[in-house]
DNA sequence: CTAAATCGCGCACGATAATGCATTATATTT
DNA sequence: AAATATAATGCATTATCGTGCGCGATTTAG
């Protein structure tokens, strides 16, 4: 047996079982207790288990590679991305925020879309990083690594000197009256900005960002071209920004 | 039997089996397992198969996950990252380059050190964005895709003006005459500036980068104040490099 | 605090790999 | 078709890897 078929075999175990014991799992494979706590020492180095003394447990499932991310309602955004593609046209220039929303967004972008797209946001960059007729441009600066955006001067400058077609806004909160509403007071700065960087602003929101309030104004509804909600138009929960003269998706 | 034949042959084979061993395909084609090897690290080399020790698996299929990122010759990139830890100190301001021997570094960072970090890199950002107490910057600029890295003008315009204690330096290639050499023009011009903008530079390389010759060069062993890699220092793989007065750790 | 279990390290040995070299097969040129 | 260059193959040698064992150090449990 293979040093690698043993690595497998103890991943495969800890599916069903929740502790591996060195000595058990010696007699099992009928290999020396050295080779098992070798393999342990490996899997443990490379992250992927722990280890105790005497035996190995599984990592706890939860999202162990940074790399992951998990997109709740993620079926909402996806209908949501769906209807915000119908405002893509190639060769745009276009400004892209961060957010899962904008994100399930990026996923259904047609692969060979072609377009200038600026970002601030990591993970949309990685996943437009995909398409290989998308000129793609970072906005640097210090990352709030919560959000895993860029903020600070550095991202109000870059974006100062930049003209967009269309920027498509992930929000935390949309308000008839308030607007659209940040938590983080840096994150309202900069999409103030990325708003008076583009000719349209199409707002991506699920139904839970409706009517919810945060600290930071961005703007007011009439700055806003287009909002696509998973919702139907004529539904009930978003008449009322219909009835203030919002043009809803 | 031909060469290609024998290739054509193995691929087909994976379609069926999850593992090949050396001795067996030797006996089953009637033909040296120095062929069989040689067979194998050349379908390695294309990065059609994995090789382990005695055998040789299929690829497992990249996932289509955009943020799952595979580490080739992880382990010895786990060694390196090891090694290289001895050269963070708490509190220095470090400029981190991209590549997969980097990752495998900053994966083994410990979780609550601090720092402040310059990356161009998104996946190196991604990583480093699990750790509270690092202040992570990142340097914006438009995106090569290929390498995950931002580069242009606005990239080495950042690096120029700043200083940093350290630069830890992924490398396409090391050669004791010609130095560090990249692939890519624009990245051989950003990894100058980056040196030009450190104290110290460790050179972070796998023993397979190792005597390569690149079209660009970065710099001369002279600029380099440390190499890293899996080997002993004493290794002869790495002899050439001591003599010629490099400090291989 | 003590005893038992477990661990890490160095060493030895067999298995597998890499390298240089001679030989044979294949491709190219004239 | 013959001559020559180029690539592929196998063998011998040396290097590297993986594994088990022994021993002292470390951890756990009572």
């Amino acid at each position: 047996m293979l040093k690698k078929e043993r690595h497998q075999f103890i991943m495969d175990k800890f599916k069903n079982v929740e502790k591996i014991n060195t000595i058990d799992l010696a007699l099992e494979l009928n290999i020396s207790e050295d080779t098992i706590r070798r393999d342990f020492n490996e899997l443990h180095n490379k992250g992927l288990i722990n280890k105790v003394y005497g035996a190995a447990f599984p990592l706890k499932e939860k999202s162990n590679n940074v790399f992951d991310i998990t997109i709740i309602n993620e079926d909402k955004k996806i209908i949501v991305g769906q209807k915000a593609l119908s405002f893509l046209t190639e060769g745009q220039v276009i400004i892209m925020t961060g957010g899962t929303t904008n994100l399930s967004f990026c996923k259904l972008i047609p692969i060979d879309f072609s377009a200038t797209i600026y970002t601030y946001s990591l993970p949309i960059a990685m996943q437009l990083s995909q398409h290989p007729n998308i000129e793609l441009i970072f906005i640097g600066g210090k990352l709030q690594k919560k959000a895993m955006v860029t903020v600070g001067i550095d991202v109000v400058q870059v974006l100062s000197k930049i003209r967009a077609d269309v920027c498509f806004l992930g929000v935390s909160s949309l308000d008839v009256n308030q607007g659209l509403t940040e938590m983080g007071y840096e994150v309202s700065i900069i999409k103030k900005e990325m708003i008076k960087a583009s000719d349209k602003v199409i707002v991506l929101a699920t139904s839970d960002k409706i009517n919810g309030k945060m600290p930071h104004q961005v703007c007011g509804l009439d700055k806003i071209d287009a909002i696509v909600t998973e919702l139907n138009p004529k539904s009930s929960r978003i008449k009322s920004f219909v009835e203030a003269g919002a043009r809803v998706y």
